[in-house]
DNA sequence: GTCTATAATCTGATAGAC
DNA sequence: GTCTATCAGATTATAGAC
């Protein structure tokens, strides 16, 4: 079988740390704020390795945000899982909840990246979230067109959904302050996610009641 | 009268240009990012002459991040100008979204700033905001107790509204990427604006279509 | 008050021994 | 492949002439 020996192992064992790494010291402190000094002492590995399996620190932070894109992406498949649009909505909106809480730093580099004019990512942004934006778009028109769903704007309704939801990843410090300085809990953030669905759904006339409180 | 004298106006008047371009560069590239060289060209001065008036770049941070939070909380005004929860609600949004549309900038930069864990605003979160996200809640509290909007968490209302609206400051090149790689017009703005009352208000069980669409 | 020249520091990247 | 030592460049901050 073509199994990796033991020394791409290793490789690919390094590159994974350094890469978690990454992520979160680029979240923390920006592209240039980040140093790969601070990168490798996280990763435990000495600076000179990080050069060694990334040549530049820009061509890492492609990686990282690379990386971060795809796994953007991943979360959007619920909303075609189902043609019911309260269904689909609050599986989305579930998937891109969880995401923010499993992966907080990758959405909070997405955030830094868009903010600072997505200078690494404009590509991506035209050849993937466009056409998908635009896909999404026409089925929130059809469910509209068949009056399954309130008259609202598709591109207001996703920009809200995506707002709310990765806000609690992105302002996160700011509702731990406002939590009495302590991280949501598992209990607090499943209720916030129920409340997402609840007006989002509501606001776009839609039954939340009976969907799946999980 | 106390009127300053001509030294004192082009005093005022360097500060200002110096902070409105800090505000852009601190915005657009971090404060790591952000050289005190790009900011004296954009405000048209020497390099030398910020540290003049600024000390240090840390010092000029905190004096553009110490307005934009006073800025932001002007903004929180029309919560407190009518007991009607659809009033002050649908108020609170526009002029929410009004100031992200005027001051791009800065909601960018609060939104960095929390991103990285609000180093230099965390006293003004506990001592600011957190009182008026308290009364605020409670307001709330007591419109949902009186059976004047649905029973939605205060706290998750209050987050959604935030992001929601901050959303167009803070990820305009990805909103623009999504409108053709067009700005969006005057026109589309507003209608934004109502959509976001729309499917907010609604959410809460409020009536929305008596109010103004100004 | 304004500005040029420079000092002091930090950081990305590399050379070269192991 | 790994790591120490170091270079080259950029940037904050200041000294000192005007």
């Amino acid at each position: 079988m073509p199994k990796s020996s033991g020394k791409e192992k290793i490789r690919k064992a390094n590159i994974n740390r350094i890469l978690v790494a990454a992520e979160q010291v680029f979240a923390n402190s920006g592209f240039k704020g980040a140093t790969m000094d601070a990168i490798a002492n996280l990763a435990g590995v000495p600076k000179a390795n990080v050069h060694y399996y990334f040549a530049t620190k820009a061509a890492l932070y492609h990686r990282v945000i690379e990386d971060v894109c795809d796994h953007w992406l991943l979360a959007a498949l619920p909303f075609d899982q189902s043609d019911d649009p309260a269904t689909a909505l609050a599986g989305y909106i579930c998937a891109k909840m969880d995401q923010a809480r499993q992966r907080p730093f990758g959405s909070r580099l997405w955030a830094m990246e868009i903010i600072r004019g997505a200078p690494a990512i404009k590509g991506y942004l035209h050849t993937q979230l466009k056409p998908w934006f635009e896909a999404r778009t026409k089925k929130l028109d059809s469910w509209i067109a068949t009056g399954k769903m309130h008259a609202v704007d598709p591109h207001a309704l996703l920009y809200m959904i995506w707002a709310s939801t990765q806000h609690y990843a992105d302002f996160s410090h700011q509702i731990n302050v406002l939590n009495d300085d302590q991280d949501l809990s598992d209990e607090q953030f499943s209720h916030a996610k129920d409340q997402v669905c609840q007006i989002i759904l509501t606001g776009v006339g839609l039954q939340v009641d009976h969907l799946v409180r999980k």
